[in-house]
DNA sequence: GTGTAATCGAGACGGTACGTCTCGTCTTCTG
DNA sequence: CAGAAGACGAGACGTACCGTCTCGATTACAC
């Protein structure tokens, strides 16, 4: 994953000699694997059959990435690039509710789903894939997410004794709960029954807060 | 997964021919599964290592077990046959507490928690194990903290348009985020959090909210 | 195979105590053979698949039996018993004839060809079906073809300086090699000719001899 | 077997793509499997027991041999390259004395001799094995020796009606049927016997054959 | 232009684990 | 109480991927 953080100012830098890296590879890589997640999630995406499917050598792949598992986090992380930002002057509710609705929108596209899915159980055996997972992408979304609680605090919208890293778990982890064991529907129902439901908790008065679950 | 569906009559009545299943290899499987869940995850509980640390032949386990995933179940179940029970006479908010409270401390348990890990990575990519995961596992308890919702909207204590299949991931849904991430601590005091900042939204009163997450 | 030679008059002198072996389950374990032989070879003709078509326990078969090959050679023995005897007053050409002839419509024999195979196949890798094919197969029929020949070399009409153990290979040996490796008929015309070629030099006067060869 | 088809020309012509295969891994394969054989016969030459013993993994054993008998075969080919040839202006007993004796020779080989049973026994039982080893090994050395009868017959050193299939039939059947039952030795004398008693029919004037038999 | 150096594809390599098979032994229940 | 049914430990089977390696061929900058 390291070579990914590669950006711009390096290309006038240290211009590495030989042959550049070819676009065209990375690109078919990423696309192969997501397609192969689709089809029939982490099982049918082996390293063998992404390297045939987008017409590159195994050794290519090992080359940029060191597991099958970066190659899907970044595959995901690719299609995802500004999820993160939330339009101002919303409230605490309406901020939480855009995210909630911005991942549960990301995860119900036929790639993006089984990515994760296959990130998330790949990250139960491979400890540098849960440590890139939580990292490059649950951290900044729990960052965000945290500060709208915090300011939600701020503006007295929520109760001050909230303890935000809790609440950032439980506006995530229902959405993630269902896209793992595919127990119950993810869509925008659950989206607003979600925030609606945890959100008449966290308002200091909470007069009639079942009924603004809707 | 088969053989867990035996019930006591049977034992009495359709006798089965020739030489009886062996107890001595069921639990040795099923605690070799366990002991190399703990060390290392679902990487290194191979079935060829699972055979050899149980002193048995692959063939044993594949005769009474499709998969993998359906041993470290099996394994799972068996150390968790009645932690489904909740004392009588509680609250919503504390029978909510106890169900979250038992499931974190088992979950905390090194075998049990590397085991669910395990079966949680398993089932994103076999649909089999994922639904016997649902139905033997996750059911039974949704059943239970659903019923307990219920009684609470009967009683009065919870809000009538309460979404109560929503509320039933609200509550277990952050046990198992942490748990799959990792990216924070799994102990009592987040039980407190989890179940205090969601009933006060969850109470028709919610007055003091805030301060009764303790 | 020792417990095979068990004869008639056994039953009389040391009877043994409890139930008697079944007849019934021997016939049908050298039947089972026999025709799982037939139908693909040692390949197919598994302990265990033996047992089942005989409608046996595979423990039944090596109470009885040391090994595959030893039930294979008892099934084709029991096909052969009398075939050792030769007609009186034969010429040694025509003795020796008629015992290849004999040897040769055993080895066409749909169900005897492919045991033999098999047996000599087994006898390759396994020292104790190699000993007990010599002792009980191959010896007593080339103790009657060698009688054959020094009779022949009595009666002056076979060389004195003929080495009889290689005339008994002579005699025998074209047709387990074309069995053995199937590069050509095995028929009577093959033993005319075999025998033929073969006796125009053993004879002391062999004028004319090529055209004695048919 | 099938790069043994490899040709001259191929070498700079039609470079094939990717890694060539390893020499080293070939010939430490073809050498395990023969000391195995030694050993063990084709019990102990198992498989793993050749990838293991030749540092190769089984994979590499497949890549370029369909089973167990094709690698003997070929093991054994090797160390025979051309022992078909004849010294020119022999007699035909001569020539039919060379290649038994040649015969006799490779089989008495501590490795040769354990390669040809335990690839008999799997032709018994493996038609492609059988179909290659006919072709391969049979063929070539019947043909020679065919030949070498048809000159005798056109010289007139044998007989014009001598069915010539059934003598070379005669010739070396006798060494593999005692290769292969192991019930007598398998030595220069019965070289000598074999041909002498064998030709001493075949001439067509046979005055005093018996004692032709050297 | 011509080196030169890192890229690329292809695919062989030593491994490990897979899931299946048969072996020969054993254990239990049934007729 | 003999025997069928079949579970058991053992271990080979042939396959699939793993991650590494060795090739020849291909770029694209640097001289």
């Amino acid at each position: 994953v390291a070579t990914t953080t590669v950006t711009g100012d390096q290309v006038g830098a240290l211009r590495r000699r030989g042959r550049p890296r070819s676009t065209r590879a990375r690109a078919a890589i990423l696309a192969a694997a997501g397609e192969l997640m689709l089809e029939g999630g982490m099982a049918v995406a082996s390293m063998e059959a992404i390297a045939h499917r987008a017409g590159v050598s195994k050794a290519t792949i090992y080359r940029w990435w060191p597991s099958r598992g970066a190659v899907a986090l970044e595959g995901f992380l690719e299609q995802t690039r500004d999820t993160s930002e939330i339009p101002e002057g919303l409230s605490t509710h309406d901020a939480l509710r855009f995210q909630v609705g911005a991942l549960i929108e990301l995860l119900q596209d036929p790639t993006c789903g089984p990515l994760m899915r296959g990130l998330i159980g790949q990250a139960q055996s491979d400890a540098e894939i849960a440590r890139a997972l939580r990292e490059r992408w649950l951290a900044p979304r729990r960052a965000i997410a945290a500060e709208v609680v915090r300011s939600g605090i701020e503006r007295g919208e929520v109760g001050p004794d909230i303890d935000v890293a809790v609440v950032v778990d439980q506006v995530f982890a229902p959405v993630y709960h269902r896209l793992v064991f595919g127990h119950d529907r993810l869509d925008d129902g659950f989206a607003d029954r979600l925030v609606g439901q945890l959100m008449a908790g966290l308002r200091r008065d909470a007069t009639g807060n079942a009924t603004s679950a809707k």
